[in-house]
DNA sequence: ATGATTTTTTAAGAATTCTCAACCTGCTTT
DNA sequence: AAAGCAGGTTGAGAATTCTTAAAAAATCAT
């Protein structure tokens, strides 16, 4: 299993390498941003299973960018890094959306223990779901493959990717940028329309079952809805 | 969406019965149980959507309970509630499987914050399947649709979540600024003329039904009136 | 009543999405 | 080496969805 890409958000050049240097030690690659703007940025080019915000940040504070990742994807985690231990701001902090909490000064060791803590859900460390049943179909993501009344359709690795994402998220919106980060590694106008011709694609397969469609719900992403 | 059923297993009383009776108060019903002992026995009966436990119990403290409960289940999160703050301690917790730990004394809302940020995860996966009898009409707010003597109609994703809005406030009154935030994520000049077009589209899609209505509060918002 | 504000409606403009088909690229077969 | 093939990407026009504009109607406050 490939170990979870972090994003680290911090300001104060010192603790922020050691702490890059220490995660990328235990297996995480690290990438170190030193301003709000800048971890922004840095969240919408790629995908990272993890967010590491610093509070305060010059540019734009860790809750605003933590408000700013929920808009879009209320899934990625997010864990705060803050000097100030006040509940209010403890609160303020979980409002914005995140899923831990470390005061500093924090030991190395408590940071990962945490972590590993949030990432042994989202990360499917257990047995990953390897088939789905949509309808009468039932997807077989290991071996790609659609199967209904002893028919076969054989999908591409792409194809089956993006219908994987979208299984995984049944019945709820899939974010269009989280797909293209998760997928083609970033989100660009080109691979956009790429996805658009998988969702197509995927539209002819699923038709088989009439009580099955991808929706695309405007502006946000798809939308795989079952009976 | 349904609440979580949670498990509490609290040694001392006062706090206890505190706890129960906050989180019933914020529609959680929850099982309390005294010793630890009961508390894996509770567990053992029915499905939990989260464990609270409390450190030291007698008869069997909460790290124990923790490990017995993720020998067959890596899955229901566990919060530990203790006195203790060593960070040794927190460690064992972490490692016994916990998804969070709170030191004594904690804020009731803290708690509960916590409480939703890991709830967020495991319980949104869930399909939030939800249909709304608007009339003679059934509106699949899923698969933005609206169904009546065998017709149907297709609506916008912008058109669904108005109208999946208004349905949820069904003779209430929707708040028009809480409508823009919710669906526009800003509540701007330019947005309210935009809501109110899909208000007037919206308008024409119920008059299959001459007894719905969307109503204008003027200054307020909208109601949708059924009969 | 009168003017200001808010709401309603239609229409045009902008942006996003859909689909088909052409085009790469790397691999396999002839 | 050439041809064929499969998976994937790019391009572009059509269709759909959403926003902006603007004029008319309704409501409110004085």
């Amino acid at each position: 299993m490939a170990k979870a890409q972090l994003l680290l958000v911090e300001d104060d050049d010192n603790l922020g390498e050691i702490l890059q240097e220490y995660l990328e030690a235990k297996g995480y690659p690290t990438v170190l941003q030193k301003d709000g703007r800048a971890g922004w940025e840095a969240y919408q080019k790629k995908h990272y299973d993890l967010c590491l915000l610093d509070v305060m940040l010059p540019k734009m504070d860790g809750f605003t960018i933590a408000e700013k990742i929920r808009q879009t994807d209320k899934e990625t985690p997010i864990i705060f890094l803050t000097a100030k231990s006040l509940p209010e701001d403890t609160l303020k902090g979980f409002k914005a959306g995140a899923d831990d909490y470390l005061t500093k000064p924090f030991s190395m060791e408590e940071l990962l223990v945490r972590m590993k803590a949030i990432l042994r859900r989202t990360m499917h460390l257990e047995a990953p779901i390897s088939t789905y049943e949509l309808g009468k179909l039932t997807f077989d993501v290991n071996k790609q493959e659609l199967l209904w009344e002893g028919n076969t359709q054989k999908l591409t690795s792409k194809e089956a990717a993006l219908l994987a994402l979208l299984s995984e998220h049944k019945n709820r919106t899939l974010n269009r940028s989280y797909a293209l980060k998760k997928i083609w590694n970033d989100d660009s106008y080109f691979n956009a329309r790429s996805m658009d011709v998988y969702i197509t694609k995927l539209r002819k397969y699923l038709k088989v079952d009439e009580s099955l469609q991808i929706l695309n719900i405007h502006g946000e992403g798809f939308r795989l809805v079952t009976e």
